[in-house]
DNA sequence: CTCATAAATGTATTCGATTACATTTATCTA
DNA sequence: TAGATAAATGTAATCGAATACATTTATGAG
């Protein structure tokens, strides 16, 4: 192997000088730097980033933490991360936890033998306590789930808002018996969306029913099980909310398999607008998350700790969106 | 930060000794190693793999390049992929080539600079010869796309086959005027696919029209404009096979804009068996690929090769089934 | 042209764990 | 119990690049 050495000596410098044409050019003369490139040319050379990485004690990856990259909305947020990682000399380890708080917990805890110079977590289902431990000690950003903690630097959108504006539509299209699955209880955001379709109730002079609001996992499975259930033991609603697309495309197969349409019997909205949602038939109304943004600006939060560059805002807060398309309809008041 | 020597001297013991009951735990008695993990402990001693890495000139970490993260076809394989590789102690780097070739060729180039021990690549679409060259320096394996070119790992279908069913399936419901959207036609699993589609044509007794075959790029979106072009020009067929779901998906939606309907009017199957296949209406007939079971493979093979072991068969060949659902109707000869 | 200063390069140490080889200690055999 | 062998531990070199500090060379001011 070829190691700055070799390249030292072909080209007749001192191997501090070869360290320094490739990590700081502008340090060394023109012709040397020539002269240097040269030699590695010749020789083939390449910098071997394990060394690299000793000395500097970084490691120029970052880890990613996530429930399911199956599941759409989280791997295009991996893009929106990716993109901007590359672009600044980061590479993405993957941290796939299938959902098992176990395996979340693991990757966390093993950042100290520093394999990565930090992580994007878009999941926080583990105890807040151990949470906060370990951002304290590394770099870490949250991104779409979140904890209770004023110090975590975190990117999302308004959850309170996304849920309120989505209940509101269906309120506005008549409906007053509003089911909400959502997603698990004890994720902070599942518990700002029932805030938020509490709120829009509220507004409305609805009265809430605890009822109606069940908790799924975010899965189509759960969907379809919570819907089918519904229907079979005649609690059906007029309206259906669920906390991801992928619910509310479940909760719609179950309503078309008893029967009934959607939306003339039952409006449903979903919730994130991940591809299928105006692919499906009917399409399917939902408040969209700009998935890639929130990658980005979690990266770009994340280089900001890493270059210990001074955080003015670390509860950056995007944009969601109502999308109206077919499975609403527009039955009016 | 502390490191072996804090350990050792605890302990009271070498750093040698450290070392070993880190690494290589066998080779201390049972006294020693207590006494050095209670003083590890004591210190919140934390190996170093940066060190480590570059001592045994390993980075314990493959790299997976893939043309979309977000395409759930190749998500699932990354979590097979995932998967094999924690239980072996391997972490996945991901290399979301973003369908660039600029791209794919930048990942596969920089393993020189040993970031990685080994690929897996799930796209092989730049100039064969690269691919050969790269392999030839490193630990790669080629999942799902592949070259011809008989040294390097490969795990994928039998795609010949996999698009003979396909197309079989189509002829016994009394089929015709087949279109087969292909894949890529520069991708030797789309032309094996065109080779399947063929045979079955042929076995069949029916003439192949070259006319009736449409290079896509496997998304919704060229599945839809192909077939929106075909009808706009008169050349409706009476049944579609497309190279994936997305592309099926995609011509189904364009079908139902013109007021026909599947699988009335038109057949369609599909290829993959993506999550949707199932859920979308009318559910999708398609080939099933075992995607999780590849990733596996692909890494298990991998793992072999970096292990240096002997591989006796070094293309593997999964089974793929034709799932018959809703797209295709019962339409007898 | 000289001296001061800046730019370029070199020397040698360092990052922290691993490991070849050397040495010490324990175990076993006859 | 001596001597042989195996097990446990220690010493010191090593992986390859980065960098603090020292030295040399170039540049500019007067």
């Amino acid at each position: 192997m070829t190691t700055m050495v070799d390249v030292a000596k072909l080209a007749n410098v001192s191997n501090a000088t070869v360290s320094r044409v490739f990590s700081n050019p502008d340090a060394v003369s023109k012709d040397t730097k020539e002269k240097v490139l040269k030699a590695a040319e010749e020789l083939n050379y390449e910098l071997n980033v394990l060394a690299r990485n000793l000395r500097r004690m970084k490691t120029e990856v970052i880890m990613v933490i996530l429930p399911d990259i199956s599941n759409s909305f989280f791997s295009k947020i991996v893009r929106g991360i990716e993109s901007v990682a590359m672009k600044n000399n980061y590479k993405v380890l993957l941290g796939d936890t299938k959902n098992d708080l176990d395996l979340e917990k693991e990757y966390l805890k093993n950042l100290d033998q520093k394999y990565a110079d930090g992580v994007i977590s878009l999941t926080a289902r583990i105890d807040a306590e151990l949470i906060k431990e370990i951002s304290d000690k590394f770099n870490m950003v949250l991104a779409c789930e979140y904890i209770d903690e004023e110090s975590i630097p975190t990117v999302s959108i308004n959850n309170v808002e996304g849920a309120y504006k989505a209940t509101e539509h269906l309120i506005n299209l008549g409906h007053e018996k509003i089911v909400h699955i959502s997603g698990p209880e004890d994720v902070i955001l599942s518990q700002d969306r029932i805030k938020g379709y509490k709120n829009a109730l509220n507004e409305y002079n609805l009265s809430v029913d605890a009822d109606l609001i069940i908790e799924g996992d975010f899965s189509y499975k759960s969907g379809y099980n919570i819907m089918s259930k519904l229907i079979k033991f005649n609690k059906t609603p007029t309206a259906v909310f669920a906390d991801s697309d992928q619910m509310a495309i479940g909760a719609i197969k179950a309503i078309k398999e008893h029967g009934l349409k959607v939306p003339e019997d039952i409006a449903v909205v979903g919730f994130d607008n991940i591809e299928i949602a105006s692919i499906y038939e009917p399409s399917l109304t939902t408040i969209s998350q700009p998935m890639y943004k929130i990658g980005v600006k979690a990266m770009q939060l994340l280089l900001d700790l890493m270059g210990n560059k001074k955080i003015e805002n670390n509860k950056i807060q995007l944009e969601s969106k109502l999308i109206i398309r077919d499975s609403c309809g527009y039955k009016s008041r």
